[in-house]
DNA sequence: GTCTATACACAGATAGAC
DNA sequence: GTCTATCTGTGTATAGAC
């Protein structure tokens, strides 16, 4: 966990109250951004499951955009904590290390804690851009996975036809990808099938392998 | 063309009049839905585009979801056609029909003509299922897809580790896969090496093939 | 069927008392 | 910082004249 490795010391009551409390606001847009997208998602809604007044959101985030920010900004971290799991184990290959990066995500989708958020709303990109401590986890990340594409490309693991922004762009949409909510939709396969069912989609491809 | 070879005959001036300005209504509605997905398109932009008074769009058609229905027909229209002339080459291998298809979705998405919905919407929902000119080609649709993929798993070409369904349900996903977007935003390759890369992720996988 | 004008609802954000 | 009450903008949908 080396994003939270710099272990901050002591806090006062009420500064722990007030963390506490955002941490709740968070974990609501968290699970409310997964279920209904951003769009959809009011921030009546958020106030009601966290069950304080709307005003009182606001004392804490100054908008809507900057509420999805901060849900962004805890996957990130989660996502962080998790390479830092599977970098600690140095013999894996860098292809399997991929792998359990994409069956992570899906995992988290599955549980309904993967936010989703419109690509195109412009006002909610720049709030995004302009979040540091978004910005940096995802340079972050995508350095991290970065490096393991080129690996496992140079150790003949990883198609070479693609090129490793191709890669890392792919593992973001298969992230969000909605053939999971078809396939627990459509109530014919477990949970541990579904996944192993897109992770052989992504990795293997649709064509037989010989 | 088997969707429309079932051909009406004389019609009206005021008759061909009203099925011009409703295609240039659903023209108009399929782009923004392309651009901007269901929840950001606002009905008075589709009024301003057609050159038209709102009021006068609700003459057409009662609802916003009628309107987005409406487009998701004519898209199937398309594909249905485009369905047809693939299905001429009866010498074509079955597998070669379904990544055609890939193709044929890909580019219709990067020509920014793949309307978007969103997964969740519930009215929307119910307006589409309630839409019997939808749900027909929508079916007609995924059986002839489904032919395909049975016959090519059945000649050794298609991953048989995949049900059917799953492999249904990923080429309706690829349809609006966001890399496509994304890659298109890098400015870094071609229209053609960006389908050939997304078509190569989706057929092959990302894992290297011996 | 087309228009202008408007009703209606709802969501994001704020005022001001406590 | 929390609350109730309210402002404000915007978006879907409709009324009613022509």
């Amino acid at each position: 966990m080396s994003s939270t490795a710099i272990a901050p010391p002591k806090r006062s009551f009420r500064e722990r109250m007030h963390l506490a409390r955002e941490d709740a606001i968070v974990s609501a847009v968290n699970r409310l951004l997964a279920e209904k997208g951003f769009d959809a998602m009011t921030v009546d809604e958020v106030a009601a499951e966290v069950g304080i007044a709307k005003a009182s959101l606001y004392k804490h985030f100054p908008s809507k955009e900057d509420l999805a920010a901060a849900a962004m900004v805890r996957v990130m971290d989660r996502a962080r904590a998790m390479l830092d799991t599977l970098q600690a184990d140095a013999s894996a290959r860098p292809i399997d290390q991929l792998k359990a990066t994409a069956r992570w995500t899906m995992e988290v989708q599955l549980d309904g804690e993967m936010p989703s958020l419109p690509s195109e709303n412009s006002s909610l990109r720049a709030t995004l851009i302009n979040n540091k401590a978004y910005m940096d986890g995802l340079m972050d990340v995508s350095e991290r996975l970065g490096a393991w594409i080129t690996a496992a490309q140079a150790d003949g693991s990883l198609s070479t036809a693609l090129p490793p922004i191709a890669v890392l762009y792919t593992m973001y949409a298969r992230a969000c990808d909605p053939v999971l909510g078809f396939l627990k939709g459509a109530e014919l396969y477990t949970r541990e099938q579904i996944v192993e069912m897109v992770l052989t989609t992504c990795f293997d491809g649709l064509r037989a392998r010989p």
